[in-house]
DNA sequence: GGCGATATATCTGTTATCGATATATCCTGC
DNA sequence: GCAGGATATATCGATAACAGATATATCGCC
């Protein structure tokens, strides 16, 4: 069988989506796993080998700042490990790096448009 | 330093980039290489190490037909190996590969673009 | 004749990617 | 009350991709 036609979520792109579905509002790892598979109509995924690896180095390079929240249903007994809930922020060192990574991705496609028009578009200017 | 924000030609762009490069006309390896650096402004480069692996695939996968054309300056001594050339042309198929990579890409950006958009679009709407 | 550019091709050490695995909780149906 | 699937975070390992180095040989220029 020949390569899918759905194209796959790369380390570049997926940072600049995770940057992206964090500017609207702070999420949890696996909100922003469902949101990327739900906006892109499922063309998208983004794994727990792919996504927490990359939530972990952004957090590590200040770009998102992240705090726990203890899920409880019942507060019976506050040492209960609940289900825990990892919050992760966009900073304003992370701002910065998705509207950079907007404008790096606005030129590639640029280029790359240009080699698709090919010739034609000199021929025709 | 972190990452250079010049991107690199991953292997997918490389193909549709190349397949572009040779509807226009048969082109052999170099120029190819050179073109992609010419019509890119030096942001793609295709080293040797990925050019001709690729074009061998897609010489195997029928999507380009090769020809070897021997550049002799002086024809004295046919048996002197003078310079080859091998050229690509595209073929029949690899218009078809072409025309899809082109909409896949069209679809991956569309998508990307969703993602940077955000909620503002939805909103605005 | 030497040097850089032209021209094709392979090889290899490092990095990236993907799926599998692991752990634990919550919710729903039976 | 318990079995199974969804929720939730995280790591690991086999494989694949990548960039750069290496190899060979010719051509143009000085």
């Amino acid at each position: 069988m020949p390569e899918p036609t759905t194209p796959k979520l790369k380390q570049e792109q997926a940072e600049l989506v995770v940057l992206a579905l964090l500017r609207d509002e702070p999420k949890y790892g696996y909100a922003i796993s469902r949101d990327v598979q739900a906006r892109s109509d499922g063309a998208f995924r983004l794994t727990p080998g792919a996504l927490y690896p990359l939530l972990t180095k952004l957090e590590k390079q200040g770009l998102v700042s992240a705090s726990w929240e203890e899920v409880k249903a019942d507060t019976a007994d506050p040492d209960a490990d609940g289900r825990r809930r990892k919050w992760y922020r966009l900073s304003a060192k992370g701002q910065r790096r998705l509207d950079q990574r907007i404008a790096d991705h606005r030129r590639f496609t640029q280029l790359i448009d240009g080699f698709i028009e090919g010739d034609a578009a000199r021929a025709s200017a």
